[in-house]
DNA sequence: GTGGTCTAGACCACA
DNA sequence: GTGGTCTAGACCACC
């Protein structure tokens, strides 16, 4: 799952997804500056209005603060925090569901096989 | 899950594992002839050496029969399609599992979320 | 029989005959490391990728196992080497005998000459 | 066995032996033509000298016979085709199971292999 | 240094 | 036309 995203969706929405999980993976600690949007463009190969547009949506949605003149930052609110961690959490539940379901695999199949494999794992619950 | 797969995996693989969706989801069915080589390298924008590895890996799990002459057919032996099903079930739980896992999320986590979200939707079980 | 074999074959496929024969006679041991591919493409006047491809097929039987950065041995699975042996067995005696059945001989023939013969020498069964 | 030879014995025995399986298949009948000692070098990739030798080896045995002015002919004598038609045998015989004994297998490996394998084909007896 | 992958382009065998 | 093999030479990942 290095980078499972529909590659269809739109590309702010691609950028969007990936940096939240950057956040998550703790790669985009709170409090932390992202690059600024010339950097991103560069970087991710993309056009700067359309990291204008994720920054911008990111900033609605509270996940980072823009201070004029000093950049964009991921926020440190707690609950905004957790909020996203909940929706992404779900985002990606459904696209593997409804992947494996496109596969021809049954409901049943998905949650034992998952089970299964949890069970034969080491979770991060103890870590 | 378009398209769900690590990048830096070999192209080979990548193809391999695309194909096997293909059937997975019926888009290639039992009998059917796969495209040639050569046009799967020009439609795939890899080498013709690449798809040559590629359908040479599945002749050797025996998902595909290669006809000298006339082309690579998905095998009809059930056995194996299962035997393939099941592989990659079990390699897509994985990737999503260890992917989750990365973002920080716990087993339990994944379990319920997944458990909820099934719930909630109607499955191919009962279609 | 220093190297019988059918020369329009793929040179792959020579090269992985000659190795297993290598093992069999104990010139290569299990544990033993072999060339390097380069080595063995100068050596064999071959080029690395044929070389390359000889020791994948021989990994995917299980005959050697690979280290990366460190080289390409010969496994030590017994039961793995035994089925090998099995294997070259047959495959030897069926081109002795299509040889010589192109050649006219019936197989009464062969048995009866091989018994002879077999009776004149002494055979590694008591040595 | 394309063509099993000891490649390190003397060419012109190479040669020899070839021609008699030539002979012996049926590509060279009785009464036959053989090629020009310069076709024959040629065609082989060898000095025509080594070609003279081989051929007067052949007179000597009796195979062929060589008319002044017209060429070289396989002999129409049965008696001294069935005498080279054992020696060969023999020969083969030889070669083939020493091969084995190189490689480890015991007479009674080799003896019962070759007899299980025989049951398992059609002999050229009933052909 | 090791093996692993990929490309470009050639040639062969089968049908 | 199909797949199968081979070469030359590049680049990468691991150690």
């Amino acid at each position: 799952m290095t980078d499972s995203f529909d590659p269809s969706a739109p590309i702010y929405l691609q950028l969007l997804e990936r940096i939240q999980r950057q956040i998550l993976r703790g790669d985009l600690k709170p409090g932390d500056k992202l690059p600024s949007v010339r950097e991103m463009a560069i970087h991710s190969g993309v056009n700067p209005n359309t990291v204008q547009r994720t920054y911008r949506e990111m900033e609605a949605i509270g996940i980072v603060e823009t201070r004029r003149g000093q950049g964009t930052f991921v926020t440190e609110k707690e609950a905004i925090l957790q909020s996203m961690r909940e929706t992404l959490k779900n985002k990606e539940i459904s696209r593997f569901v409804e992947g494996m379901k496109a596969m021809g695999y049954t409901h049943e199949e998905i949650l034992t096989g998952l089970s299964i494999y949890l069970s034969g794992v080491k979770g991060s619950d103890q870590e």
